[in-house]
DNA sequence: TAATAAATTTAGGTATGCTTAAATTTTATG
DNA sequence: CATAAAATTTAAGCATACCTAAATTTATTA
């Protein structure tokens, strides 16, 4: 039943189940442009994740997501969006953050990827104790912006 | 001055340094071993990493690091400490972290290595308030086990 | 509707990174 | 020191994933 996708294909797959969540279908010429690669590579793909059964393709036609397509994709989209609010919690720039988190979704551990979750779950609904974790994000974000003080003047002292 | 290394390259580079660091060199059987793949492909990386000037390489004979890819396998060495220790903080299972650790030192933004290494600085040094800190990981770590009493009563029901 | 523009597909290449099997070199041993 | 074992290298091949350029199909518009 299980399905084996490259971190790639994952990529793609998530890709089409954006563009599809926006507009019913997508294109070839959207996937390439959200993947980031040419046309030619995007129908590459396709194909091979239509074999696997988890696009509708037909030449020349638009891409839907299957059943099994769209729950996998499902899955990794909200992974995806884990590690985002996680790269957030950090405090890692929003943009970086964006790009890092297609990084980090693919090929780690599902426990990791569970304890990753939880992590981001505890500090954003602290089951018990929300003022004492809403206290640690305020400490951790004064701490990472008094270290960004002593880079900027160290960069200041080396010219 | 810079060089550019794919994720494979630099697995291969840090299994050099940690294999030179205990034995004074590295033979293509060791590094084969390490990295978990067959001698020749070892072979094949380390004549990449030797045309970049990053290793002594000679047919038959035992590899190191030159002065260039110590520095780079030092750096790619901390990146690797830093994340096994962010999953050991996460609670992620030893074995597993040891593995993941490998996946999450590629790639990713400079920025964001430097919060993950924040992160990890904060939970362990916690700067100034070392009790509130360790009082955050217990509470995490019941939250954690918490949880996975939950998941292990759930499969328990389903049967 | 015929011509043009846009989108898609195909063909042919490249690079990485892996494998197995065979050839070669080095090392160890009787 | 010759030979057997171990290590290494080469050769040939495969899969993924990308590209450019050319061919084809579909869509637009004069």
């Amino acid at each position: 039943m299980d399905v084996e996708l490259t971190g790639r294909a994952e990529d793609y797959l998530r890709a089409i189940y954006e563009i599809t969540a926006r507009k019913g279908y997508a294109r070839i010429r959207d996937i390439a442009r959200e993947v980031g690669v040419q046309p030619s590579s995007a129908v590459e793909m396709v194909r091979r994740l239509s074999s696997k059964g988890l696009v509708n393709y037909e030449k020349y036609g638009g891409v839907t997501l299957t059943e099994k397509g769209a729950e996998i994709a499902a899955a990794i989209s909200s992974r995806h969006e884990t590690f985002l609010k996680f790269l957030r919690i950090i405090q890692v720039p929003e943009e970086i953050a964006r790009r890092d988190a297609h990084i980090l979704e693919h090929q780690l551990d599902p426990k990791t990827i569970l304890q990753f979750s939880r992590f981001v779950e505890f500090i954003t609904n602290a089951p018990d104790h929300p003022r004492f974790i809403s206290r640690w994000m305020e400490l951790f974000k004064s701490y990472c912006e008094e270290e960004d003080r002593k880079l900027k003047s160290n960069n200041f002292r080396r010219r």
